[in-house]
DNA sequence: AAGTGGTCTAGACCACTAC
DNA sequence: TAGTGGTCTAGACCACTTA
């Protein structure tokens, strides 16, 4: 996984970036780095493309291949990189302790729609986990998840305190990588103000989503209600469609 | 543009699937395909991953390629392909009548903020566009853009009150295809309330963004506040980087 | 005309899955 | 062991930009 050719080079051609090294905001093209890398012209333009579906670089036919300016001015906006997976990781970074409260965890049947989220036959039991989110004793997530027990038997309470997913990834080595997201706004209920410290006028934002693992089987249908002044999300999008 | 291998095969493989054709929801491995549309695997590869980065198809190695049983079933969170760059076009086809009313359109100079996002120098001018937006006489959206006037000089009232991003794709051949976006949750201002007809207890969904040309030049900078019950912002992430 | 990125090919070899 | 997707190469030719 770490040898991949095309990968050490987008790394390299990160660090080279955050560096600052290529001060004209132009990078050498493709057929220079292929030379100077001592790899075909193909794997160049792998690399280049990783970095250009990330934002940090953007190629103009013709001209050459350029910084984008954004990328060095305002890193915050960038972090693809890390994850969007959802906020949790988001908030890795600010040097807060994060904290998981446990509301409930129970395991029942799945309804119809889980049913056809997840991909599960009638009858088919998911666990239910309902849990409070907090940065240094402020809460800012009440978190509902439905995980099937076939896809995870392994979950009892203690590993529902921690990341699920790095439990699961640890566990089986697959890792949960894609997901769909909904965003909506929503005025918060006296639950959300109990929990989250709201003021009845204060909404949430809600995130609902469906993550997968990679080979595509669906892994987790959530629900997120956020302190409206948690919710911060950010995505690069590309209609170029090619990638 | 129509005549790309990859993008033919991309499209064409598209309705195969949507036409049921494949109804082990497993396509023909890579080399068959190869073989039977006459091209090198290296195009059908990519013709493949561009189905895979939109969430249609998945591939295991070892085992094959397949179609993402929630592409057929659940059409509608799969709205990736037309477009996700704003609200805007999500409800375009709703069957509902889009509605532009001009609040304000004015010229003024780009503040430092300005500057950096959409990478003007001291000085230069944007406009500030202020616009409800609305379907069937139901507002929605209060929408404030910045344009450099610099990329767009011949923005006048008429064209506000239009689609902006088609008037100037109709006008310059060029596209607004790259955008970042931030999205957040607020309670509502009065103005909101009068404007999207809120409660006081309603809050907004907010969408802030910059939007990039094809050659990533920094077109506008948006900030738009929706009626919670409006915003339905649906991303597909792929963590896998690689695409 | 020279330079740069885009598309496409033909084929080698590797890694994983299923039998 | 056979089949499948993943990585990588070396090179041809095209399309666009700049001078």
């Amino acid at each position: 996984m770490a040898d991949l050719v095309y990968r050490n080079i987008m790394k390299d051609l990160k660090n080279r970036i955050q560096a600052n090294e290529f001060e004209s905001k132009k990078l050498p093209d493709e057929r220079s780095l292929s030379e100077s890398y001592g790899v075909s012209r193909s794997s160049i333009k792998r690399a280049l493309n990783v970095l250009a579906n990330q934002g940090i670089i953007f190629k103009k036919r013709g001209s050459g291949t350029f910084i984008n300016p954004l990328y060095q001015k305002n890193q915050t906006i960038f972090q693809y990189e890390g994850s969007n997976l959802g906020v949790t990781d988001s908030f890795k970074s600010d040097g807060q302790t994060p904290q998981i409260k446990l509301l409930d965890f129970k395991v029942i049947p799945a309804s119809e729609e889980l049913q056809t989220e997840l991909f599960l036959n009638p009858g088919e039991f998911v666990y239910e986990i309902k849990r409070l989110r907090s940065f240094d004793d402020s809460p800012f997530m009440i978190e509902l998840g439905y995980i099937p027990i076939r896809v995870a038997p392994e979950l009892n309470k203690e590993r529902v305190e921690g990341s699920i997913f790095n439990y699961f990834e640890d566990a089986t080595g697959t890792s949960v990588t894609k997901s769909f997201m909904t965003i909506t706004a929503d005025p918060s209920t006296k639950e959300d103000q109990e929990l989250l410290g709201l003021k009845p006028v204060e909404p949430v934002g809600v995130m609902e989503g469906i993550f997968f693992l990679d080979d595509g089987t669906p892994f987790e249908v959530s629900n997120m209600r956020i302190h409206y002044k948690y919710l911060n999300y950010n995505t690069f999008v590309n209609l170029d469609e090619d990638k």
